[in-house]
RNA sequence: UGCCGGAUGGUGUAAUGGUAGCACAGCAGACUCUGGAUCUGCGUGUCUAGGUUCGAAUCCUAGUCCGGCAGCCA
């Protein structure tokens, strides 16, 4: 909708592809994970713009394992991902494949190549290559064996595969150009051994294409037609329209675009990966990761991800994203979306002195303002309630509209009560009840005469709460840019951990979520979003803060607080 | 300092030679049975210097700053 007005790099250049009738007119994508790690929402960012261009220009998008080094590729990824995917909200029908599907296919471009004197077996080590190589300042030297008879370097090549040599022994390079200021095109290394199995070929091979080789034949193999990708592969698009070139085979359009970085979090999947083996946080799906399953386990529905996508655009400039943009995408849905309920999560007991002990009603609850439809529910209440600890203060400092001795507020939904006053712990001076005298004729939380009170404060019947634990989240990492500031200041990133992410808070829910079920996402009535954990059932509930309320009390309080102090 | 990219308010983006706009964040106010939501208003920006042009964020030149590239990772 947005995008009838703007429309990114991207889709204007594919839109003219269309319009020229480049590759007949078709737009063919493809969303290529590595099954080496979780998704997280910088995938989602490339996730949305393939299916969207595919869905828009009525083409389509493949999902496509990259599974081209099986030191690091597991099954389990494999499956995250396209539950991760699903989840999204794509589709990839019938197109979901592997790369190493093609290994067939790619061994037999290989030897192609070696036929045309285009690529070479070199027996060079690693090490030794690197000097060849060369710095981009400088150029490079050749190998040796780079003018070998291509009868030579095809029979080598043969005995790779068959597993005559053992892992590093020699690889099969592309023959280019070793004075390239490119790096990349200094003759790369198309085909190392890796005496491996492979998750999805088994002991088929112990020959692996390397990315360079693989990626162009993989995209011209499906018949893709625009093969996005992020930046940092930028300089390898000279490999990849040269190997294509030189096969003379369908030739996909490379267009890189600029990854998503947001604030307070990390997106690289090597920082993510330890994170989760040092258990700095819980697994894959710890509601404080950008995973995607974290984010879903943190309640953030995948319509507020693909709205946040939208507004992020794409672009070729590199950016930090600040977080309260994806925050501000949450809220906005399920604000929409989401059932309100009433949950104490720092109980403080409240007795209502004038209404009688054996007495209990209900009161008609509303389930969602911005939404008629949703209807209302019944909320029991009795004499002995549980109130938010910080809705009561014994000197209210100014501008505070909760509780406080001889003031009156309203009960959410129930009546008018005024505070009569309150008992302390001898020992911690801590506030243990407090007592108040609701007026009769408020039933309902209006009053007949009219007058206005200004609080209006959440609470819990006692007798009918039901416990639960709730699990209060905040950011990752203390500072905007983790990684970056890590890599500046030679420091370990770790250290730039948030220790409050997670704090544990015990407390009340109204009886109507007895039977929340897991994953489903509420509205706290002055608290914030939260999801009830998958851990959560019958006999504990769990629910996870997705994100607080904008809360602009507890701005005007530290604004005051500040002003008092100069 | 070799090559390739990129620079628009605090942040993310739009304007493709013709009034620098949008969203987020911030601030002020209205309204409110959520200090939520909603509504109204406000401020801040084209990296620098030249040039072309009636007119430049946009084109040209020079510079500045930032990012990427030296895995048999992707």
């Amino acid at each position: 909708m947005q995008r009838a007005k703007a429309k990114d790099f991207i889709r204007q250049i594919v839109a003219e592809d269309v319009r020229r009738g480049v590759f007949g007119g078709r737009v063919v994508t493809r969303f290529p994970p590595e099954p080496n790690g979780y998704l997280h929402i910088g995938h989602a960012k490339a996730i949305h713009l393939n299916f969207s261009i595919a869905r828009e220009f009525d083409g389509r998008c493949h999902l496509r394992m990259d599974d081209t080094n099986p030191v690091t590729e597991e099954p389990e990824f494999i499956e995250a991902i396209k539950r991760d995917v699903k989840w999204l909200g794509y589709d990839w029908g019938k197109h979901f494949y592997h790369a190493s599907d093609y290994f067939e296919q790619m061994y037999r471009f290989a030897e192609e190549l070696i036929t045309k004197g285009k690529a070479y077996v070199c027996e060079l080590p690693p090490e030794v290559w690197k000097e060849y190589r060369g710095v981009p300042e400088k150029p490079g030297r050749e190998s040796p064996f780079r003018n070998r008879p291509p009868a030579e370097s095809l029979d080598l090549f043969r005995r790779m595969r068959a597993g005559e040599f053992p892992d590093g022994a020699m690889v099969l390079r592309a023959k280019i150009d070793m004075s390239s200021p490119n790096l990349h095109m200094r003759d790369p290394v198309l085909y190392r051994i890796l005496h491996a199995e492979h998750p999805h070929t088994g002991k088929k091979w112990c020959i692996y294409p390397t990315y360079d080789f693989a990626h162009c034949l993989e995209d011209s193999i499906e018949g893709i037609t625009h093969s996005l990708c992020t930046l940092e592969f930028e300089v390898h698009r000279p490999v990849y329209d040269w190997i294509l070139d030189q096969l003379g085979i369908h030739h996909p359009k490379q267009i890189e675009f600029a990854r998503l970085n947001l604030s307070y979090t990390v997106m690289s999947k090597r920082l993510l990966t330890r994170l989760v083996n040092e258990g700095k946080v819980n697994g894959w799906d710890d509601p404080r990761l950008p995973t995607l399953a974290g984010l879903r386990r943190r309640g953030v529905p995948p319509e507020a991800i693909r709205n946040f996508c939208d507004m992020i655009g794409v672009t070729r400039v590199d950016s930090l994203t600040d977080v309260a943009l994806l925050e501000h995408a949450i809220r906005d849905y399920l604000n929409r979306h989401a059932p309100r309920a009433m949950a104490v999560i720092n109980p403080l007991r409240l007795v209502i002195e004038n209404y009688p002990e054996k007495d209990e009603e209900t009161f008609q609850a509303v389930n969602n303002p911005e939404d008629p439809s949703a209807g209302t529910r019944p909320v029991p209440f009795c004499r002995e309630l549980f109130i938010e600890r910080d809705d009561f203060r014994i000197e209210p400092p100014p501008k505070y509209h909760r509780l406080a001795p001889g003031r009156e507020v309203r009960l959410r939904y129930a009546c008018l009560v005024t505070c009569t006053g309150f008992d302390r712990d001898p020992e911690t001076g801590e506030v243990t009840t407090v007592y108040c005298r609701y007026d009769p004729r408020s039933r309902g939380g209006s009053a007949p005469d009219g007058r206005k009170v200004k609080g209006t404060i959440h609470w819990v019947s006692a007798r009918h709460a039901v416990p639960a634990v709730f699990k209060l989240y905040d950011r990752l990492f203390t500072v905007a840019d983790p990684a970056d500031r890590a890599k500046e200041e030679g420091r370990d990133i770790t250290e730039f951990l948030n220790p409050h992410s997670l704090r544990v808070a015990r407390g009340f829910v109204e009886p109507s979520l007895s039977s929340a079920a897991p994953l489903s996402r509420w509205q706290f009535e002055r608290l914030g979003y939260f999801c009830a954990d998958p851990d959560s059932g019958p006999r504990a509930l769990i629910f996870n803060r997705t994100v607080t309320l904008r809360d602009s009390w507890s701005r005007l309080e530290k604004k005051l607080a500040a002003s008092r102090d100069t």
